[in-house]
DNA sequence: TAGCGTTATATTGTTAAAGATATAACGCTA
DNA sequence: TAGCGTTATATCTTTAACAATATAACGCTA
């Protein structure tokens, strides 16, 4: 039998290993690309609102996003504050900012560990 | 910083990092989990139908699983018989064993990568 | 040529996820 | 205390994936 699967592919250069990757607990998921992305918008914004529009999201979406990911956590995530000053906001907590930050690193292993796979099928 | 994300999880021994992997090739999927696993199960029973039933998933869609799949492939991956001696059958060509093949590989990578991080996690 | 078990294909029904809409609560500010 | 922009929450509508059903085609066998 041959060793690839070169010979399989219409035209190899087009195609690539690609995947998906998350944490969970006990089958449920923790957390994710979707749930990272948010909070860096809401970092951005400093709204769950804005956070939603910028990325095509209801707002009840990323309001139970959120929500789940402060009831699963140990420790919030974010810092919600409904009226006062501009209506009130949403804001990181340090653990927040502890997540986005070992996700990007996780991201980036991820990703060599694609190329690898992506360069090594086409050999 | 911290540079853990452990302060967050409620019970550390509890999570993993998790995923999942598949080959596009122009933002289309071209091979994944269950496609391979319908592959093996077609491979088992000589018959899309049964492989099928076994999967929990309609007839339809396995048909239009494997359509696409020797759609997408440069050479067939399967050889259809519909009529002929017990009604017919499916049987898998040198090209699906290959891809099993790789496929199975890969995975054992994946699962290497998986659990490497899922130990790092809880350090 | 009738029967069989499979593949092939269209149509209809079901259901779960997502979106849209509406309304209330909140707390600061003027 | 009225106004504001946000969060919070319920309800309704829409959509898209999926299952279910029905029917025809196929080619060997008896």
């Amino acid at each position: 039998m041959a060793t690839s699967i070169k010979l399989i592919l219409k035209n190899k250069s087009n195609y690539k290993v690609t995947g998906s990757l998350w944490i969970e607990c006990e089958h449920e998921r923790f957390f994710g690309p979707g749930r990272v992305e948010l909070l860096e918008r809401i970092a951005d914004t400093g709204s769950i609102n804005k956070a939603a529009q910028q990325m095509g999201m209801s707002y009840k979406k990323a309001w139970e996003m959120i929500n789940m990911l402060n009831i699963q956590a140990k420790l919030p995530v974010v810092i919600i504050q409904s009226g006062g000053v501009k209506g009130g906001g949403t804001t990181l907590t340090e653990e927040a900012w502890e997540l986005i930050h070992y996700h990007q690193l996780l991201r980036k292993r991820f990703a060599a560990f694609l190329d690898k796979e992506t360069k090594q099928l086409k050999k």
